[in-house]
RNA sequence: GGUUCGGUAGCUCAGCUGGAUAGAGCAACGGCCUUCUAAGCCGUAGGUCUUGGGUUCGAAUCCCAACCGGAUCACCA
C-alpha cells in the first residue's frame, strides 16, 4: 500500500476517533508539501474543522498526533497556518525505490487492460510535402499511442493518406505541361516535394489565367471558376473517377513519388503505423449506410435528391450526407471508414488526430453516427490540436511561409552538429556513432519543443530563433541521462556494483525529492493517458532532469566514501536514468549515450 | 452572428478536478570548471494571472458578464 493511501485510511480513523463524524475518501486533501516545508505530504486541515469545532492549527495537532502514533512511516509532523505536514520516514522512501528498481518496464503498465485503442493521425495529402503542422500532428499521434500503450491498451496505430482528388489532379496536370517528362529521379529531388513542386507551379499558372480573365472583362468570381487550367483539372478528376486508363496510371506514378518521399521523413521522425488505408479506397464507403438511415426514417432527402442530417436539435445546423448527384461527401466517407474499422477490430476507443480546425466535422461525426443507431458514436474521440503559427501569424503555402519538415529536421541536425563539435565530447566516436548521435539529440529538441506544448494550445514557432538547446529542452533532459550513464559506467570500470535491497541511511532531501519524483511516473503515465496529454510526460521528465542535476552538482556519487551512501546514490541515478528514458520514450525522444 | 478553444513575467510556456508567498526556460545582469560531462549549477531583476461581478474559511483555478485573439459554420477534403 502507498503512503498516500495509508495516510488517507488514517485521517479518516482519526477524524472518526476525534469528531465521530465517518467521511469517505474524496474528503481527505492531500497534496505534495511544498518545497519551502520540512514534509513529504501535506493534510489540508480546513475542511475538518466544521466537525471538530476548533481552530484549523488544533485540529491539525490532534490529527498529526493520531497520524504518528499508527502510522510507522510517519516521522513526525507539523502545522503551518492549518497545514499539516508530514514526514515520512527515509526507510520508506529507500524501499520505494527498491521497489522501482525491481520492475521490469518502469512507468508501464504492469498487466494489459484488455482494450483495444485506434489512433488515426499523419493522413497526409499527397501533393505536397509535409510541414510543421503536420510535424505536430504526427509526433501528438506517435507519442499519444506510446503513452496509451504504456497505460495498457492495445494500440492500433492507422494512418489514412488523402491519396485522392481535385488538389492530386492539380499537380498531375502541371506535371503534363510543364515537367517535360522529368521524374525525382531524374532532377534528385525528394518526390514529396517535386510533386509539391508542381503542385505550387499550377497555382501560379492557375492565377495568371484568372488575371488574364479579369483583364478581358470578367469577374473574379467567373474567371476563378473558368480558368482553362482548373477545367483540366476538374476534367482530369472526372477521368480519373471514371478509371481512365492513362489517368490512373500518371496518378499512380505521382502518388509512389510522393508516398516513397514520405516514408523517408516517417523514418527519419521516427514514426510508423500498423495499417495505411488509402483513400482511393474508402471513399465511396458510407454511401449504403446513409442510404439505409434514409430508408430508417432518420435522415432526409430534399427534392434536389441531396440526403441531410436535421442537428438542429442538437443546437447544430443541417448536414449533408450525398451530394444531388448520389455521391459521398467527406462526412458520408468518415462514417463508413469507422463502420468498417469498428466492425474489423471492435476498438473501445477510436481516437482521430486531427487539428481544431475540424472540430465541427467530429461534432458532426459523433453526432449522425449516433442519429444512425450505431452504438459506436460515442468512442470516437477526436483529439483535436491547436494549430503551429509563425510571428507572422498562421503559415500558408500559398505565401511562401510554410515550415518544411524536411528543412527543420535538416536544420535541427545541422546545429547539433555543430554545437556538439563545437563541445567535442564525442571524441573517439566514429562518424556513424556521431551522426546517429546528432540526429537525436536534434529530434529531442524538435519533439521535446512540439510536445511540452499542451496539444489544444495553439502554439508560436519562430523560425529566426532556432529551437534552444539550453533550458527546457529535449538535449537539456538527454544531457542529464548521459550524465548518470557516464557515472554508471564509470562505476563498472571501477568495479562498483550497484546492490539494491540493503540500504540503511538517511536521505538528504536532494536524495528524497528525486525518490519522490521517480515514483511519482506511473501517476503521471495515468494522468497523460486519462487526458491525453504528451505535455504532462515531458513537464515530468523536466522536473526530473532538473532535480537531478541539482543533486549532481551538490553531491558526488562514485566519490562518495560511506558505502551505503555510495550504493543508494548509484541505485537512485540508475533509477533516475531509466526513469527519464521511459518518460522520454513516450514522447518519441530517444537517448544517446553520450552526448 | 452561432458554435468552440484560448488570454498567466519582455518572449515561449507550466500551474487550472479550488489551498500556504503564482513557477520554469529564453533574453538581461552577477557568480561557479586542478573534483563523476559547464548542453550544467547558484544568484539578481522581472506579475493588476485581460477586466468586472459572484460562490467560500480560501479563486490564476469554479460560475456569470464584458473585452481581446484563434478556429469553424461549402453539394471541398
Amino acid at each position: 500500500m502507498t503512503i498516500e493511501k495509508m495516510l488517507t485510511q488514517q485521517v479518516l480513523e482519526a477524524v472518526k476517533a476525534c469528531y465521530g463524524v465517518e467521511l469517505t475518501e474524496k474528503d481527505v486533501q492531500l497534496q505534495e508539501t511544498r518545497r519551502e516545508f520540512a514534509g513529504d505530504l501535506t493534510v489540508v486541515v480546513f475542511p475538518f474543522t466544521r466537525y471538530s469545532k476548533k481552530s484549523p492549527e488544533e485540529t491539525a495537532k490532534e490529527l498529526g498526533e493520531y497520524l504518528k502514533q499508527n502510522i510507522e512511516e510517519v516521522e513526525t509532523y507539523n502545522v503551518i497556518k492549518g497545514f499539516l505536514n508530514v514526514v515520512i520516514s527515509s526507510a520508506y522512501w529507500i524501499e520505494v525505490l527498491n521497489d522501482v528498481a525491481k520492475e521490469e518496464k518502469y512507468g508501464y503498465a504492469k498487466e494489459s487492460s484488455g482494450k483495444t485503442y485506434m489512433i488515426e493521425y499523419s493522413s497526409p495529402n499527397t501533393n505536397k510535402p509535409l510541414h510543421l503542422g503536420h510535424i505536430r500532428n504526427n509526433f501528438l499521434g506517435w507519442s499519444v499511442s506510446e503513452i496509451q500503450k504504456a497505460n495498457g491498451h492495445n494500440v492500433i496505430m492507422v494512418n489514412l493518406v488523402n491519396d485522392r482528388g481535385i488538389h492530386i489532379c492539380k499537380s498531375m496536370i502541371a506535371w503534363e505541361k510543364f515537367a517535360n517528362g522529368a521524374t525525382p529521379e531524374s532532377t534528385g529531388i525528394k518526390g514529396d516535394h517535386f510533386v509539391g513542386d508542381y503542385y505550387v507551379r499550377f497555382d501560379k499558372e492557375y492565377k495568371a489565367q484568372v488575371k488574364e480573365l479579369m483583364e478581358q472583362g470578367k469577374t473574379e468570381e467567373e474567371a476563378k471558376k473558368e480558368a482553362p487550367i482548373l477545367l483540366e483539372a476538374q476534367e482530369m478528376l472526372r477521368k480519373w473517377e471514371a478509371g481512365d486508363e492513362k489517368v490512373v496510371s500518371l496518378w499512380r506514378t505521382m502518388n509512389d513519388w510522393v508516398l516513397k518521399g514520405f516514408d523517408e521523413t516517417y523514418k527519419i521522425m521516427g514514426i510508423s503505423f500498423d495499417k495505411v488505408y488509402f483513400e482511393s479506397q474508402t471513399y465511396k464507403k458510407g454511401r449504403d449506410l446513409v442510404l439505409k438511415g434514409l430508408a430508417d426514417g432518420v435522415l432526409y432527402r430534399k427534392d434536389t435528391g441531396s440526403v441531410w442530417a436535421d442537428l438542429t436539435g442538437d443546437g447544430l445546423d443541417h448536414k449533408l450526407l450525398l451530394r444531388d448527384d448520389g455521391t459521398s461527401v467527406y462526412m458520408t466517407q468518415d462514417i463508413g471508414t469507422a463502420y468498417d474499422r469498428f466492425n474489423e477490430f471492435n476498438m473501445d476507443q477510436e481516437i482521430y488526430v486531427v487539428g481544431n480546425e475540424q472540430n465541427y466535422h467530429f461534432q458532426v461525426l459523433s453526432l449522425v453516427c449516433k442519429k444512425l443507431g450505431f452504438d459506436w458514436a460515442d468512442k470516437i474521440k477526436h483529439l483535436s490540436y491547436g494549430m503551429v503559427e509563425l510571428p507572422e501569424g498562421k503559415m500558408k503555402s500559398r505565401e511562401g511561409t510554410v515550415v518544411d519538415a524536411d528543412d527543420l529536421i535538416e536544420e535541427m541536425i545541422h546545429t547539433a552538429r555543430t554545437t556538439s563539435e563545437e563541445l567535442g565530447k564525442l571524441d573517439g566516436y566514429t562518424k556513424d556513432e556521431a551522426e546517429d548521435v546528432y540526429r537525436k539529440v536534434a529530434l529531442g529538441a524538435l519533439k521535446y519543443f512540439i510536445l511540452k506544448v499542451d496539444p489544444k494550445k495553439t502554439m508560436m514557432f519562430n523560425p529566426k530563433e532556432s529551437i534552444d538547446f539550453n533550458g527546457n529542452t529535449g538535449p537539456f533532459i538527454q544531457y542529464t541521462y548521459t550524465r548518470i550513464k557516464s557515472v554508471l559506467r564509470k562505476a563498472e570500470e571501477a568495479g562498483i556494483k550497484i546492490v539494491p535491497g540493503d540500504i540503511h541511511t538517511i536521505l538528504t532531501e536532494k536524495e528524497q525529492n528525486l525518490v519522490k519524483l521517480i515514483a511519482k511516473l506511473p501517476a503521471v503515465v495515468k494522468e497523460a493517458g486519462d487526458n491525453y496529454s504528451p505535455a504532462l510526460i515531458g513537464n515530468y521528465a523536466y522536473e526530473l532532469a532538473k532535480e537531478f542535476n541539482q543533486f549532481y552538482h551538490d553531491y558526488s556519487i562514485l566519490k562518495e566514501e560511506n558505502e551505503q551512501v555510495r550504493n543508494l546514490r548509484l541505485l537512485l541515478a540508475q533509477q533516475c536514468s531509466v526513469a527519464i528514458q521511459n518518460a522520454m520514450g513516450m514522447l518519441g525522444i530517444e537517448m544517446p549515450e553520450r552526448m
